[in-house]
DNA sequence: TTCAATTTAATTGAGTTCAATTTATTTTAA
DNA sequence: TTAAAATAAATTGAACTCAATTAAATTGAA
């Protein structure tokens, strides 16, 4: 290999994660003003998510669901918990696992969150067909990184 | 628009930003083992990877180029100072800017980090037209983004 | 049956991330 | 010229992220 290219995968620019990083962090930077609004960060919020499909969730299919360990849930579901959006209990079946429940007070926010995607898309506008391309190359990468 | 439909925006399955936040991270936490080799985080890595290339750089560039504040820089900077492996200057022509420079200690630390990128291409195998792909549309997206 | 291994959440600690503020310096406009 | 505005970096504080550990409960193998 030629000395000039030895270290040409080491350049920021022929990374891939690193615009990854980049663009993550840049689009929920977007999310902030919003999310303000009625009160939730961005993880909050997808949890949120997740508890207005299901209603009821235990901490470890919420974790697989979300990428995120007990370590980062715990204090995201105690905040939520602590703003009355959702609740806890030990399951009787197994009282090692918790389950969460979304509350009224929760239901309640989904009316005011269901706002928020189509301001998200005026402030982030790649061509549907880009978007749309984008979002089955992330969930093949996602499948890939997956062990 | 029906009832059934009123929601899905706020489904996560029907989310860009959510797949391009969990992917970041699962592929971030692929570079951990090979970075503790080298005693580098993540974010200290890719700050390298520009002083790598720069040799020298200010903050305010350094953090164009990272997407990162001196919130985030600061600490980051005064870890890899610590570390030996850059040094830092106050400008002399301004003494509000901070010049971040290459130590030789640093530079050595290149010659260890060039073997990092084609273990995670192990770690990450999209196919070279997806990797590609997803490349020019992380840069699109970045584009539209950053106003 | 019983005790070791596993599983689930919570906790801890180091480091990151970002908005907001502070301090010091430089630039600009009156 | 000088006072106000702007700029650069550091600091602060809240929240996230993750690896590692802990505690409690369950499972499984001898």
């Amino acid at each position: 290999m030629e000395n000039a290219e030895k270290y040409n995968a080491l350049k920021l620019e022929n990374q891939i994660c690193f615009p990854l990083y980049a663009a993550s962090r840049e689009i929920i930077k977007k999310y902030r003003p919003f999310l303000d609004e009625i009160g939730l960060t961005y993880t909050q919020y997808i949890a949120m998510m997740v508890l207005w499909e299901e209603k009821s969730i235990n901490v470890k299919t919420l974790g697989e669901k979300l990428f995120l360990d007990s370590g980062t849930l715990s204090p995201v579901l105690k905040s939520l918990e602590d703003k009355g959006f959702v609740s806890k209990l030990r399951d009787k079946n197994d009282e090692r696992s918790v389950t969460v429940n979304l509350t009224e007070k929760g239901e309640r926010l989904k009316e005011r969150a269901a706002e928020i995607p189509s301001k998200i898309v005026k402030c982030v506008s790649l061509p549907p067909d880009d978007a749309l391309h984008l979002y089955t190359l992330l969930y093949k990468l996602l499948a890939t990184v997956k062990e």
